[in-house]
Formats: C-alpha cells, structure tokens, sequence
DNA sequence: CCGAAAATTTGCGGAGCCCGCAAGAACGCG
DNA sequence: CGCGTTCTTGCGGGCTCCGCAAATTTTCGG
C-alpha cells in the first residue's frame, strides 16, 4: 500500500500493551490458534478435532500449538474469554461506587448479554461434548473469583463472603444458560438470566446489610 | 470352611441390591479399584498415579479398569462421592416436610461435616493437581443438582430458581472448602461452612417467602 | 450335572494428547 | 551487520482411552 518511504509509520501504534513486532506476532498466532479451534469446533463437533487441524489451520506446527494452549479446550474457548472479560470490564466499570451491589452486578450482567444470542444449535454441538462442559466449569469459576473481587471492593466484606456472593452471581449466569440451552421456545437467555439474578439478590442486599450494621459509622469501604 | 451341606447358605444375603454373585464380584472390583485409586493417590500425588499401578494393584488388567471408570480422576473420586451421597441422603431425609428450607439444607450439611477433618496436608496434595480440581468441580455440580431437587420439592418453585439456589449451597459448600483449605490455623471446616451458608441464607427465605405469596393459600407443595 | 448362552476380562493394536529436548529460524538491538 | 534472545519445529517417548475379538467366567434351563 501506498509509496514505501521511511518507516515513520507505526500508525496506532500499539493500542493494547503489544510493543514489538515479535508480540504482535505471537498474539496474531495465538488468535488464530482460537480463531481456527472454535471454527472447526462449530463445524465438526469439538471431539472431531484434532490439535492437528487446529494447527494447520492456523498455519502453524502441531508442536507449536501446545506451546500456546495446554488443550484443545482451551484453545476453543479462549476468544470466547476474552470477550466475556472485556465485556464485562467495560459494563461494570462505569457504575458508581456507591450504587447498590445488585443494581451494580446485575446490570453489568444484563447489559453485557443484552442482545447476545449466538446460534443456539451450534452452541448445543459444543456444549453437549463432556470436556467443553468441564471447561466451560473452570471458566464459570474463573467469573466466580472475578465477581468476588468486585464483591469484596464494593462491599469491604470478608472474602469467604464476597466468594459466595460473588460466586452465586456466576452460578446464576451458568444455570440460566442451562435453561436457555434446554429451552425450545425463543425466550431471549436475558429473561432467563433475570429470573436467576433475581434469586441472588437477597443474598446481596443483606450482605450489604450486615457489613453496614458492622461499620456503623462509615459508608465507604476501608482500603 | 465347614461341612458342606446343602446350600442353605448365602448368610447374610444381599444387604444391597446385589442379587447374583457376579453383580457383587462386579461391585468388589469397582470398590477394588477406587480404593487402590484413592491410596496411590494419596501417597505419590494424583499425578504420578498410572491406571496400570491401580489396575495392578486392585488385581485386574489395566484393560479392565476402563470398563469401569473413565479416567483416573473419576477412579480416586469414586468412593468419595458414594460416602458424601450416603451421608447426605441420610441426614436430609430425616427432617420434617414442613421446616424452613434453610434450617433444613444447613442443617444436613453441618451434619455431614460435623467433626470429619481429612488430614488436611492429604487434601492439600490431592486438591493441587489441576485434572482433581476439574473432577471436584464435576462432583460439585452434581451436588448442585441434588440441592436444586431438594429446593425444588421442598418449595414447589420453578426449577431455574432450585437451580440458583440449590446451586449457592453447593457453592457454599466448595467455597467453605477452598479457603478452609488455605487456613493454616485449625478451625473446623464447619466454621467456613457456617459463614458461607450464612451468605446463601436469604435468598433461601426469599424464595420460600415469594413462593408463598404466589401459591396465597397453599401450605403444601403440589408435588 | 452339563452344555449352551450371556456377561466379563484381557491382550493387542491404534489414534491421539502432551511434553521435553535440541536444532534451526526469526527477531531485536547495539 | 552480527550476535544474543526468543520462538518454532521435528522427533521421540510416555501415557490415556477405546474398539475388537478371543479367552474366561457365571448363569440358567434341561
């Protein structure tokens, strides 16, 4: 493209942390990696794949993939993760600090689903297969320790607390895709996501409840 | 042993199900083999377990063991989730039918729990091998189940919100576990367990309180 | 008590996964 | 440009899990 003159270029240059071109590489190999398993995932079923044609259709070794993932699981829920933590730092960032943890929580959630129903069918392939569905879990855990720690900075409770508040937000995320997922009707994953959040939310404002009955003098968290 | 007469014998008969001898002979080599699975477990660590040193040392080919458990992991499980049902079943089947739902779930819990502290630096080394956390997760979710019915036959309500909240005791339960497990004092797993259920308490009563407000004139659950 | 039928065990072989190692290729920097 | 660092790749090995078919064991009717 255009004349070749000197490299002033490096137009945007670096928008996320990626300094060298090396970097850049190895994460565009690492995208592709994903990009390529959860592509022939969707079309074969999870279990017809072989790191092979990961690798191939990334145009990498087979040897070379495992040193980017561990398992072909990962690999195909890889993107899929990063969405769901962008997502989901870009929704709840923007809350104020003192709004109620529910509101806060559960809006985030929402708002991040809103909209959001990939094909049904093809996320049925993926999930009938029982080593997605043990993957899948330990992202589910994964939110669970991401949503304690957003607990623990709103509310300033203990951390076993926030771990099953939290927790129960991310059981409720997991439980209403279940239903969705079982569903034949087209019920939006939203209204089912609703009804679940709507079981954690006691458990919420009385946390909330009892660390202000604790500290009855403040109203921010300490640190 | 003993004059042989006629076989007026099988003393003791078939104090489970097991009617023939090879349904019980079957049952010995799964006991077999999920007892060795555990043992070897504990002493050279999860990972430096072969299938072939536990077939070896339940007596049986390597072959064999996997017309009988699926992976390692679901081997050293085994009999532990065989205890955890017994003992679970056992101390919630005998509550009334119309106690609140969380004296009852809680209850049966801290009963299950009460005084039984595994060694702690054995459940250390066992729950540090990556593949033994998936399988805990895998146990968990079952437990999330049998709660779910329980909540679900108890309360009468929709089966999205037993999920949710069936699902929070059994997160209670892993949470109270993980940080039970970090604590290097000595409390009792029971306390963790205390102040997580604690957490899953309201939305408890709020369930059984709004089931209640929809069913105006009911006591009872319609099956 | 025996022999056929059904169920179970076992060895063999194969398809894969994952990892360590060391050689070779690509890149970054002075 | 050349050297050190980092990444890729092929090879080999150890292991898991499964299908298949033969051998073995248990069951059951006569």
């Amino acid at each position: 493209m255009s004349d070749g003159e000197i490299p002033f270029v490096t137009i945007e240059q670096h928008p996320s942390g990626l300094v060298t071109w090396r970097e850049r590489k190895k994460q565009a190999t690492r995208e592709a990696l994903a990009d390529a398993a959860w592509k022939l995932a969707c079309e074969v079923g999870p279990e017809n794949v072989r790191v092979d044609d990961i690798a191939a259709a990334a145009g990498v070794s087979a040897r070379t993939f495992n040193n980017y993932y561990s398992s072909r699981e990962e690999a195909i829920f890889a993107q899929r993760i990063r969405w769901a933590e962008e997502f989901f730092h870009r929704a709840s960032r923007a809350r104020p600090a003192d709004a109620p943890l529910h509101d806060v929580i559960a809006g985030a959630l929402l708002e991040v689903h809103e909209g959001r129903s990939p094909d049904k069918a093809t996320i049925r392939l993926i999930a009938a297969t029982p080593t997605m569905q043990s993957e899948y879990l330990r992202h589910s855990v994964m939110t669970e320790f991401a949503l304690a720690e957003i607990v623990a900075q709103r509310t300033g409770c203990d951390q076993l607390s926030a771990r099953v508040v939290g927790g129960a937000y991310a059981l409720a995320i997991r439980a209403a895709s279940e239903y969705w997922l079982r569903d034949d009707s087209d019920l939006p994953l939203t209204d089912f996501l609703r009804t679940a959040l709507d079981r954690v939310a006691p458990a919420a404002r009385d946390l909330e409840a009892s660390v202000r009955a604790s500290h009855p003098h403040r109203e921010a968290e300490p640190c």
